[in-house]
DNA sequence: CTGAAAGCGCTAACAA
DNA sequence: TTGTTAGCGCTTTCAG
């Protein structure tokens, strides 16, 4: 084990990193140079069969491919980065991977992405804008090969479109990225709340309550859109609550709602986490769903219909999402070549209402 | 845009990757032989003092670092990877990224790996021995500083060890690592499934099966050990119910066992997507809980409180998990210098039993 | 304690 | 179509 290297090693005090012990050229990965040997050919022909380059003989790109199929070889990731190539890396930044929706899209991104070889790098944003522009050009740096992105960019926060102009192919989903140009993927999420709230007119509600918070956020503000435009064209006044981030905040809200003359009768939560602590306060207030109140919900999650009464929803699909996303980045990456002709793909995915008990029998 | 080097790039048809266009010296990152030059001192010197070597008269090392702070010099991770140094990565390989539990480590994870600037390469194994191998592996050629893992290999799978051994840091958590002297962070599963045993006790059940499936898992056969030696401890014959993986199985489970005369008045349910399960299948057949049924699980989550009854469970922390796991890891890199006298750490986390309304009053 | 030179594995440029 | 050469930015080695 500790061989005569070892002694200059006590003299270094390198606290940051540590190096493998030097291995032996026999037992390092084959490069490029002993595959070209073995298959009687200069290394620019061997990187050019690797690279799929086209003008190469059949026969010699055989040879090689036999050669690197006998020793094994794979290509190093840092030599090629170093040349400027980029790795067989993706980039995945979410404002929380610990939230349900956001771990299924990054669970989905990494599942594609490694049956195509590639490698995800991931990133939790904390919905901190700087911390998002800071772990953007930090993979950019690192040279990979594009970056799939939830944005919590204010809309006038440009800074991410210098990546993307300079090359870096980046993909926009759940929320668009500031500056436009850019390849998205979103949901319908004004369409969703449209019929969430024609549900629960349809139920014959009349005042009905928004409720919600992080105004600001893109996909909150288009489920508010939604609900606002549904509420007048029936001629209704939209009412809304909108700081409700919290279970204190919503117990208090109930709390003093409920003995109203003029309570709503019904309440659109414009999240999981509201339709959660909805639930729980108002079952704590032995208010009764959807006797009492009506409840519906935007997004659904595994346990919405073993809540007590099963939560009706608007579902969007994380699956989806992240499924077209992800096929979309490496339909660009791997089309890189005609960067001159840029036109930004936009795709929108429906949203599916899901009926269970808390809006009252349909 | 098009420049004159396009004319080039016709020939070529590299299809996988592509590269920035060439950018000219100024535009790029600063390199150390520009620091070098701003300082007045060799590459050598700038080098050793950004590996904090200690022989550097610190005149040298404070001028130094004001050329590089003056340049905004960064380190290019792909040359110092290319002569064999880890970069500030760190792998992260779990059974599923998915699951609520596992997304709560990731997320974790990558947070204080960021706070020490390290990048975070994540992969789901999908329980899959082969795949975690072979992910495992490809994070190793890539230089990265360490892996944290949550294995899904057998015990007598040694495939990792081998990766060990060249001295690459691994920390396994949740599950230990089959082989052995590896670092490990685990939960007391043993521990918290006998508290839940006694908690059914205590409330007069005699007759307790134990649900889940997966008992090949390392945490799901600690929690059924736990649970058939309190049961023993106490006279009573643990009984238990396996392949219930899904809700089908738990339906069917829940129709043909209510009838009969010997039934069990008890649940315990290793983990929290049976209990989910029970619940729900409980539910729909009426079974009223806990007065017809008593039902406690392994694993709290998010919503149990707003089930109907709220779920007992016992809780483990996924967040102080992953915290120690990548302290720990973090520590082992930084202290690398002695890998001659490895000494494998064991770290056993405890369970918290919260009691609530599905095993009837307290 | 510091510096100059060599070269990690790869690919762009040019030559044949 | 294929080969040769020169370096990418860094760290090791060895010489001051």
């Amino acid at each position: 084990m500790a061989d005569n290297r070892s002694l200059t090693l006590k003299v270094r005090h390198d606290v940051s990193y540590h190096r493998l012990p030097m291995k032996k050229r026999e037992d390092r990965a084959p490069t490029i140079r002993e595959v070209a040997r073995l298959a009687n050919v200069g290394v620019m022909t061997v990187s050019r069969a690797l690279n799929s380059h086209l003008s190469l003989r059949p026969a010699t790109r055989s040879r090689v491919e036999g050669a690197i199929a006998k020793l094994g070889y794979q290509q190093n990731e840092a030599a090629r980065m170093m040349r400027g190539r980029r790795t067989k890396t993706i980039g995945l930044i979410v404002p929380d991977l610990s939230d349900q929706f956001f771990a299924t899209c990054a669970h989905t991104v990494q599942q594609i992405a490694r049956e195509q070889r590639f490698m995800t790098l991931v990133a939790s944003s904390d919905r901190d804008p700087g911390l998002e522009v800071e772990q953007a050009r930090l993979m950019s740096n690192r040279m990979l090969a594009g970056l799939l992105i939830v944005s919590s960019l204010r809309a006038d926060d440009h800074r991410l479109q210098s990546l993307r102009d300079a090359g870096f192919s980046i993909v926009a989903f759940d929320r668009p990225l500031a500056g436009g140009n850019t390849d998205t993927v979103l949901v319908d999420n004004r369409a969703g709340a449209k019929e969430a709230t024609q549900h629960l007119i349809d139920h014959g509600h009349r005042r009905i309550t928004c409720v919600g918070y992080d105004e600001d956020v893109y996909t909150v503000s288009e489920r508010l859109a939604g609900f606002k435009s549904e509420m007048m064209s029936h001629g209704l006044k939209p009412q809304t609550k909108l700081d409700m981030g919290n279970l204190e905040a919503t117990r208090s809200w109930v709390k003093e709602t409920m003995p109203l003359k003029d309570r709503p009768t019904a309440i659109f939560s414009l999240n999981h986490r509201t339709s959660g602590f909805l639930l729980r306060a108002l079952f704590e207030q032995q208010v009764q769903i959807p006797k009492r109140m009506a409840l519906i919900g935007f997004d659904d999650f595994e346990l919405a219909d073993l809540m007590f009464p099963a939560l009706t929803t608007v579902s969007q699909s994380p699956v989806e999402l992240a499924r077209r996303s992800i096929d979309l980045l490496l339909e660009r990456i791997r089309g890189m070549q005609s960067t001159a002709s840029f036109e930004p793909i936009k795709i929108v995915l429906g949203t599916r209402l899901i009926v269970r008990a808390s809006c009252g029998p349909h």
